[in-house]
DNA sequence: TTGAAAGCGCTACCAG
DNA sequence: CTGGTAGCGCTTTCAA
C-alpha cells in the first residue's frame, strides 16, 4: 500500500499539504492537480489505524444486542446502519444470544475495539456492571428497546404498557374473560411493562386477574409452544391468549395447529411483531407492531448529537406502537 | 485513559515489559505482580488504534450484504459473528439494501476502514469493479449465497438448482402441469440457479415450458403480491406456483388471502425461507429451507483459515437444503 | 529477562 | 499556502 508520503514525493510537496488535501483545506490548483494525479496512481487511500491513533477515534458505532434472527431486531439495525453511515459512521455489531456472560463479553470486546459510541439493547446487566466496564472510557451509550434502571443516556423505547393495554382491550371488547398472556423473563424491562399493560387492562375492565394465565419465561418459541399445552390444559382454559414477543407468538400458534385448534374460533390470539405473519394468516392474526425503522433512526440520531458534542441531559423517546392490522 | 507508559511508571519496569506482559511473552514473577496491580488501579486497556497501526490489522471482518430484515439474512450474520469472535475477529456489518450504488460505495467505505477479510453476498457489482476496489489490498473474501463470476476466493453455497428441481418435482408428482414461478432478477446469482431448476424439473417430467407462467423482478413483497394478479388474470391460470425468496412468498400468499384464493386447494404455493411462516399456516406451507447457521459456520472459518495464512486453490461449498415440512 | 529506541502513517502546530 | 516536525501508543528488534 502506498503511504502519503509516496502521494507526497510524486506530487512533489510535501507530507502536510497532502493531509490538507486530503482533509479538506486550501491548496494550490496545480498542486490539487498533482496530488490527484498522485494518487490515481498509486491507488493510495489513508491508512485508517493511523488516522484512527492520530485522533483517537474510530467512527464506529457498537451495536449490542440479544438477538438478530427476529425480522425486529434486523430492520432496526438495518435502519441503525443505514443512519450511522450517512454520517460517516460504521456498525460493529455483537450478539450476545441472551447469554448473561456473552453480555459482558461482548460489551468488553467492543470496548476494548475503540468504538466511538454505543447503541445497546440490555438484557441482564445490572448497572453497577455497566458503570465497571464502561467508566473510564467514557462513550456516549443510547439505549434501545430496553433500558437498565438507573444508566444514564439517552434511549429510545416504545409504548409497551399502552399498546398492551390497548389490544388487551381489544380482546375483552370481543367478549373475552379469560385472557392469558405468555411474555418473557420478568427480568426484563419490556416483558415488565408489557406485562403491567395486561394488568391494567384487566382491571379497568373489572377483570379478575388470575395468576394461571399468566406464563413468562424465555423469549422463546418454545415459551409459546409449551405455554399452549399449559394453557389447554388448565381446568378452565383461557378463550384468549396475548403474546408479548414474535418467537412466542410463532410457538403458540404452531403447538394450536399441531393440536387442530381453530384461531381464532378455539381460542383467540393477540401477537406481538410478527406483521409478516398476521398478514399470512387467515383471517389475519391482529399484532402490535412496533416502529422498527423509527427507533432506528431516532437512536442513530440522539447518538450523533451525542458525538457532535451535544451536552444535554439524558432524553427518553417513547414511541408509539400500531395495532395491526 | 491510561497509557502503556503509566503502567510502566507505576509498576517500576520498562514499557516493553509490559508489552510483553500483555502479549502473553516470559515475564519474572514479581515483575509480573506490579504489573497486573498497576493495571487493575489505573483500569488500563490498550489502545486499540496504536496497537492497529503497529501490526497493521484490526482483527475486523467486514460483512456486506443486501439485507437484513429477511430472517435468512439476519440469522447468517448472527452465525457468522458468533464464530468470528470465538477466533477474536468482530464484525463490521454494511447493508446495502439491493442498490447498486451503495452496493458500491459500502464496500469502498469497509475497505478504507481497514478490514482484515470480507464475508460477502454480492449483487450487482461485476468482477472489474470488484478488483478495482480491491486489488492493492489484497485481503481474503468469502462469498456466500451468492457469487460474483470470475472473482476468486472462497464461496460457500447452496444446492440452489437441485432444491428447487425437489420441490417442483414434488408439484408435478401431487398432479399440478401448470406450475408457475416467481423468481428475482435474472442477473442475481440465486435467481438464475433456481429458475434453473425449475426448468430442469418441467422437462424432465415432459411438461412444456410456458413464459408466461415465469414472473422475474425484484426480491420483494411487492413481486410476489402483483405476480399473484398477474398469474390469477391469465386466461389459463397456474394451479400452482413456486417462490424463491422469503418477501416474495410473502407478497404471493397476502395477496391469495385477500383475494380469498385458498392455499393450497385452489392455487398450490411452494415457498423458499419462510420457515416459521410455513409452521404457522394451514396446513403448513412446504418451503425451501436454507442450512443458515452452517452457512455462516462455513464461511467463518474459510475466512478465518486464510487469515491464519492458508494458501489453497479457491474453495466452494455447497450445502444442502431441505424441503419443510 | 529486561530496557532503550526506532518506527507504524498520519495530523496538526508553527514558522516561513 | 506550504513544509518541517513532534508526537499519537504500541510492538519489536537488539543489546545488555
Amino acid at each position: 500500500m502506498a503511504t502519503i508520503k509516496d502521494v507526497a514525493r510524486m506530487a512533489g510537496v510535501s507530507i502536510s499539504t497532502i493531509s490538507k488535501y486530503m482533509n479538506g483545506g486550501n491548496v494550490r490548483p496545480e498542486n490539487v492537480q498533482a496530488i490527484r494525479e498522485a494518487i490515481a496512481k498509486l491507488d493510495y487511500r489513508a491508512n485508517p489505524f493511523a488516522r484512527n491513533l492520530k485522533i483517537q477515534r474510530s467512527r464506529s458505532i457498537g451495536i449490542l444486542l440479544p438477538d438478530m434472527a427476529a425480522p425486529f431486531y434486523g430492520t432496526v439495525v438495518m435502519s441503525l446502519d443505514k443512519t450511522l453511515r450517512e454520517f460517516g459512521y460504521h456498525s460493529l455489531i455483537s450478539v450476545y444470544g441472551s447469554n448473561y456472560g456473552l453480555e459482558r463479553d461482548n460489551l468488553r470486546f467492543l470496548i476494548t475495539n475503540g468504538i466511538d459510541g454505543l447503541i445497546y439493547i440490555p438484557e441482564d446487566l445490572t448497572c453497577e456492571e455497566f458503570y465497571e466496564l464502561t467508566a473510564s472510557i467514557g462513550i456516549p451509550t443510547v439505549q434501545i428497546d430496553r433500558v437498565i434502571p438507573g444508566v444514564a443516556g439517552d434511549a429510545v423505547l416504545v409504548d409497551n404498557g399502552e399498546a398492551v393495554y390497548q389490544a388487551v382491550s381489544r380482546l375483552i371488547e370481543k367478549g373475552h374473560t379469560r385472557i392469558a398472556i405468555i411474555t418473557g423473563p420478568k427480568s426484563v424491562f419490556t416483558a415488565k411493562e408489557r406485562l403491567g399493560g395486561y394488568l391494567r387492562a384487566l382491571s379497568d375492565h373489572d377483570i379478575l386477574f388470575d395468576d394461571e394465565l399468566v406464563i413468562s419465561d424465555q423469549n422463546a418459541f418454545a415459551t409459546g409452544y409449551r405455554g399452549c399445552e399449559t394453557l389447554l390444559g388448565l381446568a378452565d382454559p383461557p378463550t384468549a391468549v396475548f403474546t408479548t414477543n414474535y418467537d412466542i407468538t410463532i410457538g403458540l400458534v404452531t403447538a394450536a395447529r399441531e393440536r387442530g385448534i381453530h384461531i381464532p374460533e378455539d381460542m383467540d390470539v393477540f401477537g406481538f411483531d410478527c406483521v409478516d405473519v398476521c398478514t399470512m394468516m387467515k383471517p389475519p392474526l391482529p399484532v402490535v407492531h412496533q416502529p422498527e425503522v423509527e427507533i432506528g433512526q431516532t437512536a442513530a440520531n440522539y447518538l450523533i448529537e451525542r458525538l457532535g458534542g451535544y451536552d444535554g441531559p439524558p432524553r427518553t423517546t417513547r414511541l408509539k406502537c400500531r395495532l395491526a392490522p
